[in-house]
DNA sequence: TTGGTATTCAACTCATCGGTTGACAACGAG
DNA sequence: CTCGTTGTCAACCGATGAGTTGAATACCAA
């Protein structure tokens, strides 16, 4: 398992608890302790501070290692590496996908319409 | 928990696995059954089937219904429902780490420089 | 009907995950 | 130094997830 894909693992991953995303969102707007962090949401603070770590290890978020003031700060590139990913694939196939809508359209009325990756006339 | 949520939670944990991904990325391609989309990988038969099961349940892909030729085809809005969520956040940070540059250029040798999220001479 | 092909369902195992509580560590303020 | 604040670590629990194998279903074909 390459390096590249473990880290796509973890980001994906991270983003798919609703607290976590919470988080994210919370960190747009501005850095925030942990304890800040945690403020809003009914778990322990122990759980956030779980959560947290979890954003650290996919890359998402950064603490400034300065002792008490630990300010969780959001890593727009890890976002970044999502979205390439995505968009990638969407683009791909929205592209194929217009490209058999004009066929589709070119060959109207001409027999019946057929899927292109199915052979034709073998 | 909300519906939208859910959906969230769905697609960011579908893509969480790397078997998925790949399946994602084949499906770009172009439609393809459950049996060729497991060819290329090591694991069991069934395993790639529960995969795609998971796929469409957080409507990533579909079926089409019809008896033996199930072709399973991507669904674009779905990867494009998580590009949404993540380049709000990625934006909104973005934009405020601009005007974070741009203070701090501003104020240059204006005393030491300091994190706008903290209190100003409170 | 009897196959054959393609796919799903069911039951099980093992690892991981989100949550809890309790103890511990690091530091600033008094 | 001692205290309070802030945060992490460790051990545990119940649920979920990815994988397995074996049986069942659904349909085309001979």
């Amino acid at each position: 398992m390459d390096e590249s894909t473990q880290r796509l693992d973890r980001v994906f991953a991270a983003l798919a608890d609703p607290t976590r995303r919470g988080l994210v969102a919370r960190l747009a707007v501005s850095d925030a302790s942990v304890g800040e962090l945690a403020e809003p949401y009914d778990v322990s603070f122990q759980a956030i501070s779980k959560h947290v770590k979890v954003l650290e290890e996919a890359g998402l978020v950064t603490r400034s290692r300065d002792a008490q003031r630990r300010p969780v700060h959001l890593n727009t590139e890890a976002l970044g590496l999502m979205t390439t990913w995505i968009e990638r694939y969407r683009r791909e196939a929205e592209e194929r996908y217009r490209r058999l809508d004009d066929l589709l359209a070119a060959t109207a009325g001409d027999g019946e319409a057929r899927r292109p990756e199915e052979k034709e006339t073998p």
